[in-house]
DNA sequence: GTTGATCCGTCAACCGAGAC
DNA sequence: GTCTCGGTTGACGGATCAAC
C-alpha cells in the first residue's frame, strides 16, 4: 500500500460561465503528487502539466493565483495521457490523501467528461488532510487554507504555493505529522460516483458518529421513507436508539432528529439530502452522541420553528 | 469569477389530519 | 365543509470559509 497525496491546478472559462462548457466548469490543466510508503517515506514524485482544450486561456482569476503560464500549458501533454499516466503511476493499492475534497471532486468530473471513470472506482475512501489538521490542531473540523496550515505548523516555505506538485508536497508534510490512528479513524468518503443499489450502500463507524450514503433515489420524499434512511441504530451496542423527535426539515435539503439509547442517551440524527448529476437523490445520515443540553437544543430548534410559524399565520389574518 | 460546503434565514404554497 | 395546525417544499438570499 502507498499513500498518493496528490494536487491539482485546474482553469475555468475566461469569458464567464455562460460561456463555459456545463459539464466541465474547470478544466485541470496540472497534476503534481507525492508517493509515500505505508510509514509515509517518501518514495517517488509525479508531474505532469496538461495541454488544456476546452478553455486554452487562463482566467484571470487563475493567472493571479497559479505561478503557471498560457506557454507552459502549451508543453503539456492531452488530459487523457496524462490521467492514464498518473493512475498507472498510483499503483492500484493508491491511498489518496488531499487537501480539501475539491480535488478529488475535480479529478472525477474532468476523467467523466473524457469518458474515463472506469479507471477510478468510486466511492472513494481518502484522507482529508486539511479535515485531519483541523482535528489534530485545532480539535475540531476547520478549513484552514494549506499556507495557513504551514504558517502555523512553523514549516519551510521551499516553493511557490499553488504549483501542483509544491502544494503536494506541503501537505505530504502535514500528513506526516498526524498520528496514523487519526487519519484512519477520520477518512474520508468522496461520493461524486454515489452508492446506486441497496448492496453499494455505506455505513461506517467513527470515533464520535456514524454515517450512512443511501442509494439513489427518485424524490426526497422517497428518500426520506426509506427505512435505510431513517432508521436510527446506535452505533456503540448495535440496540434500534428510539425517536425522541422524529425527523423534521430544517430546511429543503436537511432532516434533524433526536434519538435515545437505554445503554448509550441522547443522539443527534442528521440527514443530508445530495443531488446527484443526474437528478436523483441520496442521503448522507449522521448519526452523533450528544449531552441532554445538545438533546435539549433540539427539542428548543424544532419548537421555535413551530413558534416561528404560528406567529407569522396570526400576523397575516 | 466560479464552485462547493455549511450555516443561517424568509416567504408562499401545498398537503393531510383533526377539530368544530 | 371550513378552519387550524404541523410538516414540508422550493426558491430564494446572505455569510463565511475553502479551492482554482
Amino acid at each position: 500500500m502507498n499513500y498518493i497525496v496528490f494536487d491539482l491546478e485546474w482553469n475555468q472559462c475566461p469569458y464567464g460561465k455562460e460561456r463555459g462548457n456545463k459539464r466541465l466548469p474547470f478544466e485541470i490543466i496540472e497534476i503534481g503528487a507525492l508517493k509515500l510508503d505505508e510509514n509515509r517515506n517518501y518514495k517517488d514524485s509525479f508531474h505532469q502539466v496538461v495541454k488544456p482544450v476546452v478553455y486554452k486561456k487562463l482566467h484571470y482569476r487563475t493567472k493571479e493565483i497559479l505561478d503557471i503560464k498560457g506557454s507552459d500549458l502549451e508543453q503539456g501533454i492531452p488530459f487523457i495521457e496524462a490521467v492514464k499516466k498518473f493512475m498507472k503511476w498510483c499503483g492500484p493499492e493508491a491511498k489518496f490523501c488531499t487537501w480539501g475534497s475539491s480535488d478529488l471532486v475535480e479529478l472525477q468530473r474532468n476523467m467523466k467528461y473524457y469518458h474515463m471513470l472506469n479507471l477510478l472506482k468510486g466511492p472513494i475512501f481518502y484522507y482529508d488532510i486539511q479535515k485531519l489538521f483541523g482535528l489534530a490542531y485545532e480539535g475540531q473540523r476547520t478549513a484552514r487554507s494549506l499556507e495557513n496550515a504551514i504558517d502555523f505548523l512553523e514549516m519551510k516555505k521551499d516553493g511557490q504555493f499553488h504549483r501542483a506538485l509544491n502544494d503536494a508536497y506541503y501537505t505530504a508534510e502535514i500528513f506526516k505529522g498526524i498520528p496514523v490512528k487519526m487519519a484512519e479513524d477520520y477518512y474520508s468518503i468522496d461520493c461524486y460516483q454515489n452508492p446506486k443499489t441497496r448492496k453499494d450502500q455505506i455505513y461506517t463507524v467513527f470515533p464520535e458518529y456514524s454515517k450512512f450514503i443511501s442509494r439513489e433515489f427518485l424524490s426526497k420524499e422517497d428518500a426520506m421513507k426509506d427505512r435505510d434512511v431513517v432508521q436510527t441504530r446506535c452505533f456503540l451496542c448495535g440496540k434500534t436508539a428510539k425517536k425522541k423527535i422524529r425527523w423534521f426539515s430544517v430546511n429543503a435539503k436537511a432532516h434533524m432528529c433526536l434519538a435515545f439509547c437505554p445503554n448509550h442517551g441522547y443522539f443527534r440524527g442528521k440527514a443530508r439530502l445530495k443531488k446527484t448529476d443526474e437528478g436523483k437523490y441520496y442521503v448522507v445520515r449522521t448519526l452523533k452522541k450528544i449531552t441532554q443540553e445538545e438533546a435539549e437544543h433540539i427539542r428548543e430548534k424544532r419548537d421555535a420553528l413551530r413558534k416561528k410559524r404560528r406567529q407569522k399565520r396570526h400576523q397575516d389574518k
